[in-house]
DNA sequence: CTTACTTTGTTAAAATAACTAACAAATCCA
DNA sequence: TGGATTTGTTAGTTATTTTAACAAAGTAAG
């Protein structure tokens, strides 16, 4: 959609030009402004008055000269990836996670810590500022050259405020903290839950990389799902997109309350170990649930063997339903079901064929724990991009 | 997102600032050229130009000046929605709807054709060049003055190259539709399949208008649904977004093939009355299968009730299924649904209240049979306005 | 080695469409 | 009746892009 109902005058479109020439450096670097202007179908005067103001502010930097295609040699043109940074930030449990990043997403500077419990708001906070000072510090980045940060909490955030409303393991109930986040770092914050940005990690910089749309299943004590549209991240209307853990899959024995999430409570990590435990199978608590099935199953135990294919139908039937709705390009499959082998996928895989007239390709995320990182990054450069303009 | 990779030129801004008006004239008729620069936050010189080269081009009139508010009155400025029309046509089985509309999207003459059995492409255009001659003499509309035609057909069209791969009854198959109907009626085609058109519809002209996110649930035949989200329909990565009636809802008994569409299988029209039947319930398929369900529980059968139930059940689960993925701000029911009484109604919200965390408003369906003609003249003007670009 | 031809990048002038400032027209209110 | 206010227009300024022309720097052929 181009700027429904919006106005613009003559410093619009030169923003949006400056966006446009930008844009084709970051996906191909090393372009001449005579290559520039013709993929960005303006005048070579235009491309090379906005080129020189941007060489000035740092943003493009000339490297060299190409071969002559019988002519003058061109100028090369880079984007100076390395002109701003980026900061992400994941809480997980009672972790922090925490990285530097360039403008173009590639981590610079990472680090972990662990925050003292019980985890309160003041403690979170001084965690993020004394991280973020130390990757200032280790990756020699100067913190006026720092565009933002994207942090990324469990739960359901509400973004627009900046308040959390549903954030259970980090004690942030209903605050602020957007904002809170903001003042303290005095830098510009963009916020989301867990799932979303690992998604934006996955459509960014990992497995779904290139395609238009995308939806990201992770399976853990839950079962959600990020869901990303004509490359843009879907949040839903209250910001409940994706929320396909209350899919009505399995048996639902109970009939009235209590059956809130039915998918979830069959198919998590929690669940499968409930249902394990009640067929009085030995599983820890400490290594992959999938894993250990699989393990048992090839044993010989065809109780474990009988658990797999309902794990395998369960999570093919919310895969089924998703990719019904929204016949997405590609799944992305994280969490617990990164485990899944090649045996799995492919069961899984024919349940569909079974099921569903499109399949969407299907994928392993390919992040693992760094997805959370590079989607907080990159829902930054993404923010950044748009406040441009 | 705002043309993100494009650029623009001056002639860029000017039609964007053009169709700013336009936006405002439209949704808000009778305002000033001073009230039209505050609402575009452009100078009142420049509206004062735009306004008078879109009066002169008929798009815009002058209608007599309004009160004063301390000052000078206002001359009131008027979207002219008689300076083009579209034509909207709807196949459905062997029946022909088609419309001709004004700008705003209201019908200002209707026609009713039944083609001849069995149908053709060439019956079909025949058909449709007909009816579109009788609608423009009925109306008084100049053929110059149309900008589009919007057609509506059952099963999944494929847009891009205007081919349908799967129009069953039309006995259209695999044919460059709307390249055909372009060059037969020499008019610009807007082609759809049914649901997404009546979506569009309910969306523009009925009980979605003023929404942003929509579901419009179709249960007849089939099942289907149609996805609006951030006020554009949403058609997947292979235009096979809201086929529901694949999601897994329901027993399924046979555990391999023919399993396909579950849910439609089980709730669809033909399903719940093949149910029916099984249950020895005496009814006839010429009137609406749920009010004769009603009915009969009314009249005390208990296995129409038991049906019943199961089918508000069914339908929930759907529901419960496609808002836990997409959490749209509202649910537009339609096909047999309309025929829900409160009773159903409120029996359904309270399954899904017991379900999902988020619960969209929930309606009927507002424009029943003249939907996928609204949806089909609403596509064209939307069309229309991104062409203007 | 010279000349003709290409390609790149810049300069200068023209074109477009927005904006500001100033003003005329029309109306209200004291 | 005169001052204040709102609407709409006129004239001139500004910002940005485009076109046309040219300088710079190369290739290639004789």
């Amino acid at each position: 959609m181009i700027g429904r109902g919006k106005t613009g005058n003559a410093k619009f479109v030169k923003q949006m030009n400056r966006e446009g020439i930008l844009h084709q450096l970051r996906q191909e670097p090393r372009l001449s402004r005579a290559e520039l202007a013709v993929k960005t179908k303006l005048s070579r005067p235009c491309v090379s008055a906005l080129v020189e103001e941007m060489i000035h502010e740092g943003l493009i930097r000339e490297v060299g000269t190409g071969e002559s295609r019988g002519g003058r040699r061109p100028i090369l043109l880079e984007y100076n990836v390395q002109a701003y940074a980026v900061v992400g930030a994941v809480f997980e449990g009672s972790e922090l996670e925490m990285a530097v990043a360039d403008m173009k997403g590639e981590l610079i500077a990472q680090m972990h810590t662990r925050l003292k419990q019980p985890v309160d708001g003041e403690s979170a906070l001084q965690a993020l500022e004394e991280t973020l000072a130390r990757l200032l510090d280790m990756s020699g980045t100067d913190r006026g050259r720092v565009i933002g940060i994207g942090v990324g909490l469990p739960g359901i955030t509400q973004r627009r405020s900046g308040t959390v409303s549903h954030a259970p393991s980090t004690g942030w109930m209903d605050l602020p903290v957007g904002r809170e986040i903001e003042e303290r770092l005095q830098l510009p914050v963009v916020l989301d839950n867990d799932v979303n940005m690992m998604t934006q990690g996955e459509f960014f910089g990992g497995a779904g990389s290139g395609v238009s749309s995308l939806v990201y299943m992770y399976v853990g004590t839950g079962i959600g799902a990020g869901i990303i549209l004509d490359k843009q991240l879907y949040r839903g209307s209250k910001e409940a997109s994706g929320e396909i853990g209350y899919m009505r899959i399995g048996d639902s024995p109970g009939r009235r309350k209590g059956e809130f999430g039915v998918f979830e409570k069959n198919f998590s990590v929690n669940g499968i170990h409930g249902k394990a435990k009640a067929l009085g199978l030995e599983v820890d608590a400490e290594t992959s649930i999938l894993r250990q099935l699989i393990q048992l199953s090839e044993e010989g135990s065809s109780q474990a063997e009988g658990l797999l294919n309902d794990v395998y139908h369960g999570w093919a039937s919310g895969i089924a339903n998703t990719v019904s709705v929204l016949d997405p390009e590609m799944l992305v499959l994280s969490g617990e079901m990164v485990h899944l082998n090649e045996d799995g996928l492919n069961r899984i895989r024919e349940l569909l064929l079974d099921w569903v007239p499109v399949m969407p390709e299907i994928r392993l995320a390919a992040l693992r724990e760094r997805a959370g990182l590079m989607g907080a990054v990159h829902s930054v450069l993404e923010a950044h991009s748009y406040a441009s303009r």
